[in-house]
DNA sequence: CGTGCGCTTGATTGAGCTCAACGCGCGTGG
DNA sequence: CCACGCGCGTTGAGCTCAATCAAGCGCACG
């Protein structure tokens, strides 16, 4: 029940807890003060209209790792705004088998699958103690109305989940294991380098497991694509920790085509 | 240059042209009157909505065979809402490589990836001479404001947008070959059926390669498990005719784990 | 101190790719 | 009118990349 540990992450741009009194920290969720501000909330959003959001968001949730925050058959009610941890979603299918969707992190949404039919289609799985904004959606659409600039940013973060989905569908359908891997590993660094963080080391806070499901690899291939990597000094890989020491030739495999003659022919 | 052959997809509720007088329908679009009315609007909008609805709808455009509705990299201001025909959706990699992300048919909408950064994120190529509504989205934006039942409507479109997008992460990473043809074509199936056409019996509108290409497989492997699901009897294809002779072996296909003997272990 | 999970590595297999040839229908031009 | 080329589709043969199967290691945790 204390308060989320911003300190731990160390944003660049640490949260500025100026000038508000300690006990409306216990009632308000505050987005001011959130390190992920400026990832959730369009820019320029005056104070008074962040203090109209504070004001439905009433909760926030610790999800304890391997915790679900939502199921796949559930009501839909919450968007979630990840404050801090990661998560994954996972689709399953009628089989039993499962899909890894995509993995959150701090300052992305989750529950989009919900709004379409008022279900949620897939798990989402806390990868670590993790904590999210519960955002009641139906006073947030409501909100759209008063605050334009927040409807634009919302249609925007739902856009940019549609487009990153279907740069997950290239990976998956034309790219070869190499190459997921190589694209899946600058993703990641990309969005820590957006978060503030190294975009060159950084933890992998799921399993090779999840990543394989994820890339529609097996953990072995994972493993020895890895192993592959570290030999040829791209990475350095210990346990969970990476470190990519060749950002370049990583880039050069995802975009080289299988036939590299066609440079000059 | 002949006139789209509205007539050969036959919807069962045909557009009921009642008592709208000739001169109007060459400046207004109506959508009161669109066949694909209801997969585009939400059910109970008042008469005096979809009218302000259509004064945004400024225009309608047909789009020739092989034409294409924008392309990566150009301004986003429109959606768009296909009243006819076919259309594909392609992600071009900086290899060059193509990724087909979507195939999409009257009443879906073509754009949303656009909404991100305000410039187009992929190309939209028709697949037949079709017709869609332009709508401009700053404008859409507006109206959403007035009209709460159209934004919830938008919103719900572009989540099911995220989910049907999820659904195709998982045919590509996590099913075999013989497993995502079938899942497309009972796809493709129940989207006819939620038209009004016939679920068994339909046209392919892409070529073989354009199939394989959106399944992650080749020309050949489409071309050779379509021979196989005919020796089976599950299907009838001549060019591309195709009529669906066993719903459920193919669903069975589907939801089949590899391994059968997981159902009484 | 065992037990299990996550990870690695090796050996083998096989699904789907590549390459190649061919057929068919259709439009175009001689 | 036929010849030709071309796009699209089919089929076969061989190969390859990643899956599968199998074994073992190390660390965390009860």
């Amino acid at each position: 029940m204390t308060l989320p540990q911003v300190s731990s992450i160390s944003p660049i741009s640490g949260p500025k807890q100026s000038a508000i009194p300690a006990s409306l920290h216990q009632i308000k969720t505050h987005c001011a003060t959130c390190s992920m501000h400026d990832l959730c909330l369009p820019v320029g959003l005056s104070e008074a209209d962040i203090s109209r959001l504070d004001d439905i968001i009433r909760r926030r949730r610790r999800i304890k790792r391997g915790e679900t925050l939502y199921r796949m058959g559930e009501k839909f009610q919450y968007l979630y705004a990840i404050r801090f941890g990661h998560f994954k979603a996972i689709q399953v299918e009628s089989s039993g088998a499962e899909q890894i969707t995509g993995f959150q992190m701090s300052g992305e949404l989750l529950g989009l699958d919900g709004i379409a039919t008022d279900i949620h289609q897939c798990d989402a799985i806390a990868l670590e103690d993790s904590e999210v904004c519960e955002v009641p959606f139906v006073q947030l659409e409501d909100l759209f109305r008063e605050i334009p600039g927040l409807q634009r940013h919302f249609h925007r973060m739902m856009s940019r989940e549609i487009t990153r989905e279907q740069g997950v569908m290239l990976l998956l359908g034309s790219m070869r294991a190499e190459q997921r891997l190589a694209a899946f590993l600058l993703n990641l660094s990309g969005r820590y380098a957006a978060r503030g963080y190294s975009a060159n080391r950084f933890q992998l806070r799921m399993t090779r497991e999840e990543i394989g499901n994820y890339l529609g690899l097996t953990v072995e291939s994972i493993s020895r694509l890895l192993t592959k990597f570290r030999q040829q000094d791209w990475l350095k890989v210990e346990q969970r920790e990476l470190e990519i020491v060749n950002h370049d030739e990583l880039k050069k495999l995802i975009s080289g085509t299988p036939d590299e003659d066609c440079s000059n022919a």
